[in-house]
DNA sequence: CTGAAATTTGGGAACATTCCCAATTACGGG
DNA sequence: CCCGTAATTGGGAATGTTCCCAAATTTCAG
């Protein structure tokens, strides 16, 4: 039971004057007069006065939030995004609030409703692999809040998006794969209602086709993204009468877990199988063998996203403007495919 | 520039009855003709109607959000920690914000203020390295805020708090160090204003004792916690004349970067120099070699915490209860230490 | 039918603040 | 010393909601 905190009435009252004129000292007015400004800021000092933000927001219309409603956070990604995020927000005096939809599409509509309810400034979104319906999201643009979408974006809908350049980054890695003699290169790919599945996908085949390796759907495994189903995909890849000689999974939480079930099994990294992920998470550079990967520039990403959406809100609703900024990918190669 | 909203008001007109009554509707109160309460759900639906929390707060006095303060994010450990903490107040029906003070004791203070202008119910805390002062987070004591500290404590401060057992972890570790035939044994040390810092030196130094070990002060280095640090004080440790067979690093992070620098001298781990480290962070099985650590269960940490936090926000002042909650430790062996 | 009780509704204060407009006070030139 | 202007202050509406109390309406026993 919280007690009852200090109030500019308070303040008002043992000074004698009225709330008015405490406002102003706060607020740094300019009419008012210096000696009063300085006893105000004096008593508050002492009376340890802290301003009640519910009540600003509620007459300002304005929260100084953003909210940011993410798949998980055990993922070091997305964990990555809300720190660079974070920051950028810090700076430019905004506080973040952060909701996780547990890649789940109910959660996700509940999370729209607790930054609706919270007022947020705008929001930050990455979709959970399961969202195809985007009403709940149109909801903010219906409302006037605006959205920026990042890493998971919706195709529907005009708004400012950050994503990388995943078609380049996996067009790469394959590439890459194939120069140091691989032919067989099984692809554990995202869902497909994602587009960065899609695009990693289509890297990895456009990769392919320049090389005139042909194509064999029976190593382009879709996955959901659970981990638990992995061991079950590389089993079925090792046990293909013609296996692979290489693994390009869809993220590095997947690979590393590629990486754990072959070294279990006794097949050599990479000589057997080479195995590579995307991301470059933080511990990719130091599990054994270490990763080759896709790095991105996660906490760019949250920052940049951050800019994008501040610069929105400080505009009106009829000036929005929805760039889609694309950051560069660099390949990292390391022992796992060498 | 956001719109406005849809407010109780708007619908009470459109229908043609009180706020009184519309609000009734929307707070399951009992007194209110189930038809008129139908027509009133039916339409904020239909006007996708969003209470205001930020006016419900204002007149309940409640915010029903909780407050964290970390060190920083890029450390596993307090991401981990934020996760446990986020489901339990999720479940209870409690949003979080967070707040980093990037170990910096000032931004410590400016984010007590944040939180107490967002009039938060309770706040979680981890202080920083340099914190020695705790006038500032009395302040929410004495607003009748409850705080609860986890993993870096105040021993000023009676408080709840949810720990691990330091001192036996470390005396575990040291332990199986000697039992693996290592008598000298390197501690790089936390700062010392740290509780778990002198916690863990303290287990350290006990089992060295118990196994009639003598204490070489050249071998126990006293390290901020700065990783760009870590080469200088593994640099001396190696040069030393009579130099260690083992090191023991406070935390995981720092382990890992001991590793990286003697595998770089190609020294080899644990022939030459075992290492381990503390807090068995997430990927500190994927290393090479796989780090010996003390296992703490994290996101059990931030539950408690926040469990402990919400059963003090739902009693009076009066009521409060400082329990320490202690929890228990596990040696997780793996191949730098064998 | 009547009147009392029960149900349902409305009005308005309260929450802490900002901001506009009006009122008061201070200042300075003639 | 007076008056116009500038500086400073106060009053009160507004923000969106809850909650108390009173008013209105309905229900039903007699």
């Amino acid at each position: 039971m919280k007690s009852r905190q200090v109030t500019i009435i308070d303040i008002a009252k043992a000074l004698n004057i009225s709330k008015s004129t405490v406002s102003r000292a706060l607020t740094n007015h300019p009419n008012i007069n210096p000696e009063t400004k300085k006893a105000v800021l004096e008593l508050a000092q002492e009376m340890d006065y802290q301003r009640n933000m519910l009540s600003i927001s509620l007459v300002t219309n304005k929260t100084n939030t953003i909210g940011i409603i993410v798949p998980e956070l055990v993922n070091s990604y997305f964990s990555r995004v809300i720190i660079g995020s974070q920051e950028a927000a810090y700076r430019a005096g905004y506080n973040v609030i952060i909701c996780q939809s547990n890649e789940n599409y109910d959660q996700e509509i509940s999370n729209v409703n607790i930054m609706l309810s919270s007022r947020v400034d705008g929001v930050l979104v990455s979709m959970t692999k399961e969202t195809r319906n985007f009403d709940h999201l149109k909801r903010f643009e219906k409302k006037g809040i605006p959205i920026v979408f990042f890493n998971r974006v919706c195709d529907e809908m005009i708004v400012p998006k950050v994503i990388v350049d995943d078609f380049e980054g996996a067009f790469k890695l394959t590439e890459h794969l194939i120069e140091i003699g691989k032919r067989r290169i099984a692809h554990l790919a995202g869902p497909d209602n994602l587009i960065i599945s899609r695009k990693r996908k289509e890297g990895y085949l456009a990769a392919l086709k320049k090389h005139q390796i042909d194509i064999d759907e029976e190593l382009i495994i879709p996955y959901d993204l659970n981990l638990d189903k992995v061991k079950i995909y590389v089993n079925h890849l090792i046990n293909l009468p013609n296996k692979p000689d290489a693994i390009f999974a869809i993220n590095d939480p997947t690979a590393i877990e590629v990486i754990q079930i072959l070294k279990s099994k006794k097949i050599r990294i990479p000589t057997d199988i080479a195995v590579a992920g995307f991301s470059n998470d933080n511990y990719s550079a130091f599990i054994d063998p270490p990763l080759t990967t896709v790095a991105q520039p996660v906490e760019e990403i949250g920052k940049v996203a951050t800019e994008l959406l501040i610069d929105q809100i400080n505009r009106d609703v009829k000036d929005w403007k929805a760039i889609t900024k694309m950051l560069d990918t660099q390949l990292v190669i390391r022992n796992s495919t060498q």
